[in-house]
DNA sequence: GAAAAGACTGGTTAAAAATACAGTAACTGG
DNA sequence: CCAGTTACTGTATTTTTAACCAGTCTTTTC
């Protein structure tokens, strides 16, 4: 990925201005704003370092559009919606990027591109076992233990579950999130929530283990 | 995990079209493009349907600002960036540091440092809100609502908070989770679970909000 | 069965916003 | 030294946008 040409200082102020103001308030700002913040007398101050901007590449202006700005490339990574209190960067802790997977379509791997909403970083430590990603929780099937529907569930991407472990497991083109109970002739995946039916698999049925249970965030407590 | 009013259908649509926009384009839509895409032949529809939501409580509508509308608690984070998924922000994401409260002392202010066990390094948009600490659960008395014992409650410190919401409490020396509810003549303190009673506090008992709860960690799935 | 809320069409208007044009001044690389 | 870029002020115009008002029809709710 070439990048752009070198933005002057004041460049780098608008730009970090934008993506600020993108973080407080979900909106880029229009020229105007810009003029305020900044001290300018005129709107087209901020109008001709957009244009500077577009032009080395650090942004997309829209025209025609209130405030159609749009970040571009490694100028979007830094947007973090946050009041600057407790953002000091450099942890000297080990940090995991975990991608949060939301709906896994039919037929393809857990870990397809395809599947990341977003990636979430947190320290290594927080679960017993380091996870690989994290797993929206659809429905109620694990309600009794404590799994709610929307959910984040930590996972392990590993095939070495023990008996009543709760696992991510495949059915087919189906992902579900289960306790594994191992019987000499079959395999049954237990709900824990009697609402829901106990899953046979015979042997022969397609199945595999994508992954074991470690942890869980629940960051929908709010409403 | 309702204390909103339930949106209509075409609210919902509304509501997620918003979500979309700005995870297409970085700013939410105006009026004429939310008419446009759902095929409204005027603008005010949408208008009236953005009013409906900023009543409900599902976005807040900004005055006299074009795109001025901003997604409010948990319309928020089904929002992605789309693009450049990959690109992995080495520094640069807001780091929280969470003290981590075990039992907490009669009498001692909750965040005393003899409470703290240890601290935990998590992105601060894991969550909604903003937490300050996190608080191990003791009990099943919020069973029901998906809180286990010895969970770890994200807890802003906070005594802003709303009927409905999980809130930690102290009545006297004892700190207790519950859920909210302000009456008339009283306030009373509501497990999620048939086998816990329910708090109820009159005026002149010792009462007081020592935060709301905004997510929750489970680091003890493995057994 | 009446009232309220929802879901629109259609039109209006004032404010917000983009953007173009004409300047001034410093600084910068060839 | 001089053309080009950066960094602005100031003015002007058009388009975009929010926001209100008056209706119609349907669906919920009491």
């Amino acid at each position: 990925m070439h990048d752009q040409p070198k933005l002057t200082a004041r460049q780098q102020e608008i730009l970090e201005l934008i993506q600020k103001t993108i973080a407080e308030t979900g909106a880029p700002p229009t020229r105007a704003e810009i003029a305020q913040v900044l001290g300018f007398k005129s709107a087209n101050a901020a109008e001709e370092h957009l244009q500077a901007l577009a032009r080395k590449g650090a942004i997309d202006l829209v025209s025609g559009t209130s405030r159609g700005i749009r970040l571009k490339g490694s100028s979007r990574n830094s947007v973090r919606q946050s009041t600057d209190l407790f953002s000091l960067p450099l942890p000297g802790f080990a940090q995991l990027a975990l991608p949060l997977i939301g709906r896994v379509a039919a037929g393809s791997p857990i870990l397809a591109q395809e599947h990341i909403d977003r990636t979430y970083h947190v320290e290594s430590h927080l679960f017993q076992e380091q996870p690989d990603y994290l797993l929206r929780v659809r429905g109620m099937s694990m309600r009794d233990a404590g799994i709610m529907d929307g959910d984040l569930l930590a996972v392990k991407a590993t095939k070495e579950v023990r008996n009543g472990q709760i696992v991510v497991a495949r059915l087919g083109d189906e992902v579900t999130v289960k306790r594994l109970r191992r019987q000499a002739d079959r395999i049954e995946l237990l709900p824990e929530n009697p609402d829901y039916p106990i899953i046979l698999v015979n042997p022969g049925e397609p199945f595999d283990i994508e992954g074991l249970a470690v942890g869980l965030v629940r960051n929908t407590l709010l409403m």
